[in-house]
DNA sequence: TCTATATGGTAAAGTTACTTTACTATATAG
DNA sequence: CTATATAGTAAAGTAACTTTACCATATAGA
C-alpha cells in the first residue's frame, strides 16, 4: 500500500503541471473577465465577452453567418444569437447577400464601429498593463504560441 | 471619409492580433474537448471539464470546499455543486473535517484513485501529441509563461 | 460567559453561452 | 426539374457557473 500511496502522490502532482488545458481556461476567464468590467463602464453598451469574441471575425463588407461560425468554432445558432442581441444593441445589422438569396452578410453599424474602435483601446491597455508587470517580450511570445496551438488544433480532427 | 475607413481597418486588423484573450478562450476549449472525449471512452465515468478541474487541487489527506474554490478561482457553491455530482458517480467522498465542526474535507474513493490515475495518462498523452507536433519546448514555455500570467492576475485585483 | 461577527457550507433560482433537434428557403448538380 | 446541399431561423435543452439567502459552528472581545 505504501508504494501506491506513492505512486498516487506523484500521479497528483503530474496532475498539477500536465494540466495545460486548467491554465489555459482559467487565463482566459480571469483575461476576459478584466476586458469586460473595463470596456462595460467605457460606453453605454454592455457588451459580454461571446459579444466582443465576434468582431475579430467581421470584415468590413460583411461576413456571412455560416462564415463566422465556422472561424469561431461555434454552430451557426450561436452566431445567430450573439448576431441577434448585437443587433438588438445596435452595433450590427444585417441586411441580405446579394450574391446569394439565402444568406446574409453581418455589418457594424454606424455606433458599432465607433464602439469597436473604442474597444480596441481597452484590450491594448490591459495588454500593455500585463506587458509592463511580466515583459512585453513574454507576452508577444505567448501570444505567438498560442496562435501556433491553435493552428495544430484546427489541422487535426480528434 | 476613405482615412477613416483606412483606420477602421488598421483597427481591426490590430483586433485580430490584439485577442490574448480571445485566443485564451479559443485554445482552452479545443484543448478540454479533445481531453474529455479521449477520457470519456476510458472508463465509464463520463467527467466533463468542470469535474477533471477539481482533481489537480485535491489532495490525499482530503481538501475542504472552501480551499478548493479559492485555488479554482470559483464560487463554494459551484464547488459544491461539481463536488456532488462527484459524489453521486462515487469518484469523490465528503467526510468531517475533526479540526472544524463547520467543514468537510473532500476526498478520493477507491475508484475515484484508480479513475484518476488513468484520467493522468489520457493528459499526458495529449499533450505529448502536440509535444511532437509543436515541440517539447513550446509546450513547457507555453506552461512556464501561463503560470506566471495567472500568478499576475491573481496579485492585482481589477 | 455571552453576544457579535466571521467562517464553512447548503439551497434555490437566475444567467451566460452555448448545443441539439427540427425545421424553412434558396441554390445547384444531375 | 427533381434531389440534394447549403444558409439561416426557432425552440428547447444543457453546462457551468453566479447571486441571493440562509443555517451551523467557531472565535474574539466585552
Amino acid at each position: 500500500m505504501a508504494k501506491t500511496r506513492r505512486e498516487f502522490e506523484r500521479a497528483l502532482e503530474a496532475a498539477k503541471s500536465a494540466s495545460t488545458g486548467q491554465l489555459l481556461i482559467r487565463a482566459a476567464r480571469l483575461f476576459n473577465e478584466r476586458a469586460v468590467a473595463r470596456g462595460r463602464t467605457l460606453r453605454g453598451l454592455d457588451l459580454r465577452p461571446a459579444h466582443t469574441a465576434v468582431f475579430p471575425h467581421l470584415s468590413l463588407e460583411g461576413t456571412r453567418m455560416t462564415t463566422l461560425a465556422e472561424k469561431m468554432g461555434i454552430t451557426k445558432q450561436a452566431v445567430g444569437q450573439i448576431v441577434a442581441e448585437l443587433e438588438r444593441a445596435e452595433v450590427l445589422c444585417r441586411v441580405p447577400d446579394p450574391s446569394d438569396g439565402r444568406a446574409k452578410l453581418v455589418r457594424f453599424t454606424a455606433a458599432g464601429y465607433r464602439a469597436v474602435l473604442d474597444g480596441m483601446g481597452v484590450l491594448r491597455e490591459i495588454e500593455n498593463e500585463f506587458g509592463a508587470e511580466l515583459g512585453e517580450a513574454l507576452m508577444a511570445r505567448l501570444k505567438r504560441d498560442l496562435t501556433k496551438l491553435l493552428a495544430a488544433f484546427e489541422g487535426a480532427a480528434s
